[in-house]
DNA sequence: CGCTTGATTGATGCCATTCAACATGGGTGG
DNA sequence: CCACCCATGTTGAATGGCATCAATCAAGCG
């Protein structure tokens, strides 16, 4: 088994032309002081089985805008998220994007059991990664039911997760969208002392997840503070004044 | 262990009031003479674990329009589809409606390791289920893990499958959608000596599927037809002329 | 300071929806 | 077998929501 963490190397400012920027190598780390020891995929382990696990892979950190997996690429590596966040995203023939997903820490990314990529995976924030080779993953899966259950029930939820955003995509309104997806936000990240949310993603990428543009994500956020139900701080700062108008605005099932 | 079958008699005519149609009981039946035992999710099983999970479930006959899971409901049921074609739908609280998935033979359907299933399953055209009650089937599943290992990689493909429709519903054009569904189908569903493709669908349920309206699905239906790109046959039937310019048109990655 | 990048706002146009009328075809009963 | 009916599908015209194109504004940075 030989260790193949080249394809990292191809990462690139998002957009930018291909730099060779190797993602950071952080030494490898025992299990015992994961944040993320609890929460990822690894946490139905035991101690042995973690050290077995975490010998096969390494830590890595990303810079913002680094991506890590392109889509169509023959699928080598799978990680867990340590830290950060992360965009998955497809492409039209033309360019055209969208994101079809975006992970936390103790999220997991990547295909397993599966010879393709079906999306590519870019850090929005800075971020650290416990990067697997595959097809050691994949052993290791086969032979650790545990965990491979615990893959199992995570797929099912991204699943789950994933064609519920599909009403959104294909049903709402640009409203209801940019309003389901504050609400979103509102729930997965921390609020600071000010009640303020600070997003991860730009105009551009919210327009990307939402599938609308940049320019209709603005009006519609201008709106929203218009009418007293956000205010907004600086260029990723969001405030919540009115989340019960804000429900309402979602026409959520 | 109950079994308990009764959410099925909940089924009912697409958009119809609600009238007491049972699913009609097949009996039981062993797998040896099934058509998709080599296909679901069984089929890494020896013969002795199929007939102990084929004891677990039962054969159940649908009619189209039947529902067999509601969407919010408490997840008390899974099941293989033996025969037919099924739709699995979201709705939002003002009950537009978008389809998230269409499910044919072999296939699998239901929220097995969960509390809620998050859409509605409803048959297409007749069809048939290999049903089980979810804590049966969980039970079994944690202790098989070959099973669980194929119930995985469905819904890694699955997944896959999803996320790459997500790119339709938020960055397609309607002529884009139209013939992208079109090949898709044509790729699933035989032909028959003429050529022609007959759709288990609805102008209604397509335009669920690509999230437009009925309306605009027929007219891009009949501009594909009038550039001599697809032929229609009746109601549901459809010919591709010329798959290539077809192809063009589906701005695929 | 000027330059660059990202966000907002405005003006205009187009594509998909909406509302409405009409066509088709499959099924039923006389 | 045909007339009739109802559900489904098609076509037309008008509207509107979102995209597009473009200008302006705000921040960060050398």
């Amino acid at each position: 088994m030989t260790f193949d963490f080249d394809l990292v190397q191809k990462a690139q400012d998002d957009g930018a032309p291909i730099t060779a920027m190797p993602a950071r190598e952080c030494g490898v780390h025992g299990c015992d002081h994961c944040h993320v020891r609890d929460h990822a995929i690894c946490a139905d382990l035991d101690g042995e089985e973690c050290t077995a696990l975490s010998r096969i892979g390494r830590r890595v950190q990303l810079q913002a805008g680094q991506t890590v997996m392109w889509e169509g690429d023959s699928s080598t590596l799978v990680a867990s998220v340590i830290e950060g966040t992360l965009k998955l995203s497809t492409h039209s023939g033309d360019g055209r994007e969208q994101i079809v997903g975006v992970v936390y820490a103790s999220d997991f990314v990547g295909r397993p059991f599966g010879a393709r990529t079906p999306h590519s995976v870019t850090a929005l924030t800075d971020a650290r990664l416990c990067l697997y080779p595959r097809a050691a993953f994949d052993n290791f899966a086969r032979s650790h039911s545990r965990l491979e259950h615990r893959l199992l029930q995570r797929t099912l939820d991204d699943l789950d997760r994933t064609r519920a955003w599909m009403l959104l995509l294909g049903r709402k309104s640009a409203r209801e969208k940019v309003a389901t997806f504050l609400l979103d936000m509102a729930r997965r990240l921390p609020t600071n002392d000010e009640g303020v949310i600070e997003l991860p993603l730009s105009r551009q990428q919210i327009a990307d997840i939402l599938g609308l543009t940049i320019e209709t994500v603005s009006r519609q956020m201008s709106d929203l503070k218009r009418h007293g139900v956000i205010a907004l701080a600086g260029r990723r700062g969001v405030r919540i004044l009115d989340a019960d108008k804000l429900e309402d605005m979602t026409a959520a099932s």
